[in-house]
DNA sequence: ATTTTACTAATTGTCGACAATCTAGGTTAT
DNA sequence: ATAACCTAGATTGTCGACAATTAGTAAAAT
């Protein structure tokens, strides 16, 4: 529960914001009800902004609305995950393949230090790294802003789809991937420096695809227990 | 302005339905102010449920909201349409490529069936076919709906960007394109039958690329003018 | 003549109350 | 005992009114 509202906008955007938080670390539970008078209630507001609010998470895919029976928080079973990790597959990709013409060398040289940082980081705690999974300090979000393309960033980054960040939050425990993680990060920064788009997206595409194998393993192991 | 509202759910439902199908259409020019006491009052409702549907619109990117300031229909510029074009190449080949493995043979019939009647169509009106973007008839709509995808489907479909829809709405006029274009649905739909996702996902991202240059060009005389 | 400033009108943001709808529990009939 | 039905409570959907902010205009000062 963050004492401070971060975003300075209409209460709706207030709401907005600390729902989307509250869903994305998982405070509230994969397809709990959300009563509207409560939630205005402990956010302080009246029920008009929050209903705006949840329309809002609508188009973000973080709650399902059926008429005459109120919101509730996704599910994220097996199969949304599966498609949501192929659909980032191929937008990534795209990205890291553009990214290598577009970026320019100092944008790389940000990169090095980015993940120079995460490298510090996990040395440090020994794995839970979420605090780079936010906002600028994201791998993939710094790609895809070096693609340039504007549609993409919204996406892959502030706005659209946080179901990833959903998705990463939960997984973000298992430590034995971030080390994995950080080399096949340095290969494809380093495929960007040399301007191999094609090289640069085929580590991507893997990258990812590693990502969901290891999440979809956890995801059996769930099941089983 | 179509006499009979289309949804049956909310009036926040019916408003987003209508406002959508306004700007995709052109009906509200690009960039145009939004009045919500004007809306409200056209569609004989309050302001709650238009400001609910606007927050919708937001999402799906048809207009950008300013607090305290009002929304706007969004402008398709030359960079966004770039933009979505190079989003759509990735994500309508990976669709190709999925589907071809996934896709029953009574689907790609289906797919077949559906290209009869588009030629049959440009045969008899000539050109002017925009019935053919609609929904259920949509050639792209059924082949995302063949990767067995649901977030593609949804990317691709119903909700998420209709700004694919106001743009193809635009450029519909010029009939030139529709028999290429369906030649190439054509080879397309036989690449899915031979079961080669390579060679489909090849000659969709061929078949999108050839349209943004036709609507590059648009763009080009529109601006010389 | 130009810039600054106060004022007014319009528009957005918010709230509380009421109507419509759904849900749950108990009651009655078979 | 089971199933259909009805009633009471809670929840969502909607509206109208009020507060807060912005934009435009006209007057005043430099």
């Amino acid at each position: 529960m963050l004492p401070y509202t971060p975003e300075q906008g209409t209460l709706a955007d207030i709401a907005s914001h600390r729902l989307a938080q509250s869903i994305v670390t998982g405070e509230l539970v994969q397809g709990q009800k959300l009563n509207e008078a409560e939630l205005a209630e402990r956010f302080g507001m009246g029920r008009g902004p929050l209903r705006e609010a949840l329309r809002h998470l609508e188009g973000m895919r973080l709650v399902t609305r059926v008429p005459n029976a109120g919101a509730r928080v996704v599910v994220l079973d097996r199969k949304t995950l599966s498609d949501l990790y192929a659909v980032r597959e191929a937008l990534e990709g795209m990205a890291c393949r553009i990214a290598a013409v577009q970026m320019t060398d100092a944008d790389i040289d940000q990169l090095r230090k980015l993940l120079d940082r995460h490298e510090a980081q996990i040395k440090k705690e020994g794995g839970k790294v979420y605090a780079q999974n936010e906002g600028d300090l994201d791998f993939h979000y710094q790609i895809a802003r070096g693609s340039r393309n504007q549609m993409l960033m919204d996406m892959l980054g502030s706005e659209q789809y946080q179901l990833l960040r959903m998705c990463r939050y939960r997984t973000s425990r298992n430590a034995e991937r971030t080390r994995p993680a950080l080399q096949q990060h340095r290969q494809i920064v380093e495929a960007l420096a040399q301007r191999d788009g094609e090289l640069a997206e085929m580590l991507m595409r893997r990258h990812i695809q590693g990502a969901w194998l290891s999440i979809s393993e956890m995801i059996d192991k769930e099941e089983a227990a």
